[in-house]
DNA sequence: AGCACGCCGACT
DNA sequence: GTCGGCGTGCTC
């Protein structure tokens, strides 16, 4: 006998004879199996239970896990360690589990690095930091040094309240010294400060007025939360049709029946308007879980979240992750957006992987969008999903006029990247008290600087990629690897002085033309690298609604989420930025969606809007649909693009990324493996080709694109693949990307 | 993933 | 002669 329940049988056999129980544990590393500790006698680990055990030279937490994986191999009864403690922690759920395997079977991750995304949040596994304040004590006898600090101290405090002794002394002007003195008078009381609770939303606060069409989607959103299975509803609506109220009834439901719901936004989305319209619907603001978030919020949040406390979660993707004990609702909205795709350790679909969720948890799953991915406009179309349309604007506006600039035609000034018409169009919105704002997905000042001189043109050391100019910051900043280098005075090459140009458009620069052409106007520039954090961002955003700014600029952050109601007019600088990539399937998908997005924020309550895109691909299928304000067009155009070319959803996709420090490795590496693929009829392997960013932070980088028709294994493919390849060279890396986005 | 062990180059 | 670079192997 040999094999895994061989070793099972012995370690069945072991505990018997010891009276030892065992458990396997899963570590959140790298690793795609679990190990087996002893329980001590008097500790209760059921599966779900976070516990710390020896593990190698350190001590980690581990989750038990409620089955044996093994690598294979049997284990030496004799080299069983006990596992050190309980963590005091609420256990995770057993669906949480089924997901993670789920979630690391389809995207080729060890199961330890998907449960590492579930523990991302340290302090829900540290002992509760317990905060003490001060409170008043009723009817002690007054010191008999009353002095005027003494008094105001108590008069802050004599509302029975709870402080922590540094805002006390701030509220009443005086220092903790006072507060400490009335401490030992017996006047304060030293008290632990009682965990804050998360507010309950309530289903029933609010009613919202809904139009004939609204009221429909509405049933049948609800009706599948009354359903109480899986389904999947794209709710398709453009922006203003009224699509998050919509949904909010959905979530209502799910309330009402006492189950959790998630509603999952693109991290940039996440705006105080959004929050806003969520506080007056359910009377309570929701749980947000993002990056921003401080380490002891994301503990609380965590363990709220699996003690099922809090009952509803606005969260971007990783908050899929949370340790939800009864969900029975996720709501994706901007379910198109590429932010859902995460492209980092685990490589998963946010969107997706949610679907899955719901598949898991037998509960309905609302993808809601105004331009939604072709992936759910087919599931849509061949009835995999259902589809609830929101028709039109809500408030009867009309959808903005959208003209293209053929800059073949209407030339730009050297130098100058907004065209005649176009600075027309801003110079009537301001005279009309209105705003414009000008959109170029590209931060910086320059993309490119060259040596007027000696044609150098200035290259991360460590990428194939130019350095971006950052004026504001007097900066060359290479936008792949973070490397950045003093503005220089002469070239670095020739060292002729002053020969440096930039060449090309960032926003900086586009505010730089816009200072020149409109002085007076109130410009506000908007761009991730000149803003600090979210509270930064929502400010902003605040003083372009109260209408403080005339002319706002600004990257894709400005497209998503937001509701301007003063913007009159659009300006697109580059229309054709997007589309430039020749291998990304979904470059002509993405630019659509942008575009369709930035022109759609003009014009949204009281006015007709304008859009302009200038451009030098005025035949594009994108540009040709944007002016005629066709998004089916372009769908059905983009359906049979993708269809012929069994691209994705027709297909399925695998990238698999080489890579080294030394270039002739990487290749050889690439080749070889690429040799090893098996042999298959219907799959095939695209490659390797040098990546079109050949080098990122010093490693040279070889791709591959396995291509499979939809309905086959392609995880198993991959993994009988990677069975074959003998053991790599130190230094070189391989990633597989399950249905990747990016292909550079 | 993270840690220790191990073996080859520039220092007190 | 040692400190430390990172390549390699292992974690019940």
């Amino acid at each position: 006998m040999n094999g895994p329940l061989d070793s099972l049988l012995e370690i069945l056999d072991n505990g018997a004879r010891s009276g030892a129980r065992s458990v396997p544990v899963l570590m959140p590393v790298a690793l795609d199996q679990t190990y087996d500790y002893l329980v001590p006698e008097g500790i209760e680990a059921p599966p779900g239970s976070f516990v710390l055990v020896p593990f190698g030279q350190q001590t980690r937490i581990g989750i038990v896990w409620d089955g044996q994986r093994g690598n294979g191999k049997a284990v030496d009864p004799k080299k069983l360690k006990s596992l050190t403690s309980l963590i005091d922690a609420p256990p995770l759920p057993e669906i949480s589990m089924r997901f993670a395997e789920w979630v690391a079977r389809y995207t080729l991750a060890p199961l330890g690095m998907v449960a590492r995304m579930m523990m991302s949040a340290d302090a829900a596994f540290e002992p509760p930091k317990h905060r003490f304040g001060v409170r008043i004590v009723e009817g002690a006898p007054l010191p008999p040094k009353m002095t005027s600090a003494r008094t105001r101290v108590l008069e802050v405090a004599a509302d029975g309240l709870i402080r922590a002794k540094s805002d006390l002394a701030n509220l009443a002007d005086c220092s903790t010294g006072v507060i400490d003195g009335l401490a030992a008078s017996g006047n304060l009381v030293e008290v632990a400060i009682p965990e804050r609770v998360f507010p309950l939303p309530k289903p029933a606060h609010a009613t919202t007025e809904f139009t004939d069409k609204q009221a429909e989607a509405v049933a049948t959103l609800v009706s599948t939360v009354d359903a109480g299975n899986f389904s999947v509803t794209l709710l398709d609506g453009v922006t203003g049709s009224g699509k998050t109220e919509v949904y909010f009834e959905a979530v209502a439901r799910a309330l009402e029946a006492g189950e959790q719901a998630l509603i999952m936004l693109p991290e940039i989305a996440l705006t105080s308007q959004f929050l806003e319209r969520f506080e007056q619907r359910f009377g309570a603001a929701p749980v947000e879980w993002h990056s921003a978030l401080s380490p002891a919020e994301r503990g609380r949040i965590w363990k709220g979240v699996a003690r099922g406390d809090v009952r509803c979660v606005v969260g971007a993707r990783s908050a899929l992750f949370l340790p939800f004990v009864e969900l029975g609702l996720i709501v994706i909205d901007e379910e198109h957006d590429q932010g859902f795709k995460q492209e980092d350790r685990v490589h998963y679909q946010a969107r997706d992987m949610a679907v899955v969720r719901g598949n898991l948890g037998k509960f309905p799953v609302v993808l809601a969008s105004a331009t939604p991915s072709i992936e759910s406009h087919v599931n849509a179309l061949v009835g995999r999903y259902r589809h609830a349309v929101l028709p039109g604007r809500f408030s009867g506006v009309a959808m903005p006029d959208v003209s293209l600039i053929d800059l073949k035609a209407e030339k730009l000034e050297p130098g100058k990247w907004l065209a005649q018409r176009l600075v027309g169009a801003i110079t009537e919105t301001l005279e009309n008290g209105q705003q414009t704002l000008l959109f170029l997905n590209r931060r910086g000042y320059a993309p490119l600087t060259l040596c007027r001189a000696c044609g150098h043109r200035l290259e991360c050391p460590q990428c194939t990629a130019w350095l971006v100019e950052h004026r504001f910051k007097k900066k060359l900043t290479c936008h792949h690897c973070g490397f950045s280098l003093a503005l220089p005075e002469k070239c670095p090459k020739c060292a002729a002085p002053g020969a440096l140009v930039a060449c090309g458009p960032g926003v900086e620069r586009v505010q730089e033309e816009v200072a020149e052409r409109f002085p007076d106007a109130r410009v506000a520039l908007l761009s991730s690298d000149l803003i600090p954090g979210l509270s930064e961002m929502r400010e902003i955003i605040r003083g372009i609604e109260a209408r403080e700014f005339d002319i706002i600029i600004g990257t894709q952050i400005v497209a998503k989420g937001h509701n301007f109601p003063g913007l009159a007019l659009v300006g697109v600088v580059d229309g054709d930025l997007g589309l430039a990539h020749g291998a990304d399937p979904r470059a002509a998908e993405r630019t659509f969606q942008l575009l369709h997005q930035v022109t759609g924020r003009a014009g949204r309550t009281s006015f007709v809007g304008r859009g302009f895109v200038q451009t030098y691909s005025t035949d594009h299928p994108v540009m040709q649909a944007i002016v005629a304000g066709d998004r089916d067009a372009f769908l059905n155009y983009e359906v049979k693009t993708r269809q012929s070319g069994l691209l994705p959803p027709y297909g399925r996709l695998a990238a698999i990324v080489i890579s080294a420090r030394d270039k002739a490795l990487t290749e050889v590496t690439a080749r070889e493996i690429a040799r090893r693929a098996p042999l298959s009829d219907v799959i095939s392997v695209l490659g390797p080709v040098e990546a079109p960013i050949a080098v990122v932070r010093g490693r040279h980088r070889w791709r591959l694109l396995v291509k499979a028709p939809r309905d086959v294994d392609l995880q198993g493919y991959l993994r009988a693949w990677a069975g074959t390849i003998p053991k790599l060279k130190s230094d070189v890396r391989v990633t597989v990307d399950i249905d990747p986005y990016n292909f550079l």
